[in-house]
DNA sequence: AAAAATATTTAGGGTAGTCTAAATTTTATC
DNA sequence: GATAAAATTTAGACTACCCTAAATATTTTT
């Protein structure tokens, strides 16, 4: 069965949309918000979809992956992110530029590709952004890390990763100093305005906004 | 300007077939043959790509590449025989696995990514068969080598490159044990059915058919 | 529980790229 | 140079994917 381009970019929205919001359910208006397309094209490809058993379909009742589908996106999502690795490690793309270049290259068909290509690259367990990459058989290693506005106590955290992909907070983060592995000491948390003064890597001292610390996830150093 | 996945393919087919054949107009019949379709869809695509001002089209008349045609055309092959490079040395595929793979990624688009590429594969000046390898400004190296049936007089030649790419051809030649750079010394071309008679790196000796002798490209070794 | 607001689907249409069948132009043959 | 054959284009239609506008279903508000 041949799975266009377009289609696997509906999967791959609906896996993610299915997995940051508490239903389970994906609603139309959800997958045109993310697309910034309109909810009736959006129907129409659903119908398209479910056609092709790749998702569970009711009218008006939006939709889940079907084990097919499920597969078939975590399938696409371990594509993109060992490209991400590769981009990063091999060709020294920055941690803000490997996301729309892989974006295209996840799409190229090839099991056997994107195996050699996971060796090649040493079985990576994360992405350039704290991401777990699935393996070959589709198993993820579910994160542990956690948004650092959730943790309240002063001490040691390590940055594992971020909720927020864009290029511009990305660049923050770099501009800042601060990149995956990083020991940030939590000093002080205001609390009239919930400013973090922190302090990297036991070097140089600084403060995260309300925003920066709820897109980075951290865990507590032991 | 956008252009899509199969315009490239066209590009990249007229560019193939005005280089192979003697006159220089492409006709649409040409193309047909090439892409296993109808003649009517390639008149409908030629007509869209001499809109966008790739090709010089006139009905009848059959087309050739503009300047801009010509410049994309040779940027698609040199993502083309960059990504074969890779695949062949950084993923250890075989030469007659890796051109199904680069169909797929020489459609990505990114400068910068075909610049790192092949400063991370150190430049490569040809591809895995034997095909030369434009540098970023376009400029490509005409290849001097020629089939070896051109050759009449016995002697030593080295193996640089196939006119055949086929997974048939390439696996063939693996079999009789032909890889590029081998030293191909022709002790006997037999006058009645032109069987050349030849030593493989002065170790096992074999008989080449015309159609082994036709397809592979040899320069004679000084 | 009716009305209003919101979400979703249906209907009809557009472009890219393909097809078949018919019309037209070019080339080959006598 | 007329006629036949081959090449090419045109016409009309189909699918994938998108759109707008209208219809319908669901949810929220009163
Ligand atoms: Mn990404
Ligand atoms: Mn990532
Ligand atoms: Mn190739
Ligand atoms: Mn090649």
């Amino acid at each position: 069965m041949i799975i266009s381009f377009t289609e696997e970019n509906y999967i791959k929205a609906i896996y993610s949309l299915a997995s940051k919001s508490a239903t389970q359910d994906v609603s139309t208006n959800e997958i045109s918000n993310y697309f910034n397309n309109k909810a009736a094209s959006v129907t129409d490809m659903l119908i398209r979809l479910a056609d092709k058993k790749l998702i569970n379909y009711q009218k008006y009742k939006g939709v889940t992956l079907s084990a097919k589908g499920q597969k078939l996106a975590i399938k696409i999502v371990r594509k993109h992110r060992l490209w991400e690795v590769f981009l990063l490690e091999k060709l020294n793309f920055k941690w803000d530029e490997v996301h729309d270049i892989a974006e295209q290259l996840e799409h190229i068909h090839s099991d056997e590709l994107i195996d050699r290509l996971d060796k090649f690259l040493g079985e990576p367990k994360f992405d350039p952004h704290g991401d777990p990459i699935p393996n070959s058989n589709g198993q993820i290693n579910s994160i542990k890390a956690k948004p650092l506005v959730t943790f309240t106590k002063k001490g040691n955290y390590i940055l594992m990763g971020v909720c927020e992909h864009s290029k511009e907070f990305l660049q923050h983060l770099t501009l800042i100093g601060l990149k995956i592995g990083d020991v940030i000491k939590v000093e002080d948390i205001n609390s009239f305005d919930n400013l973090y003064k922190v302090k990297i890597n036991n070097k140089h001292t600084l403060f995260f906004s309300s925003k920066v610390a709820s897109n980075i996830l951290v865990e507590s150093k032991k």
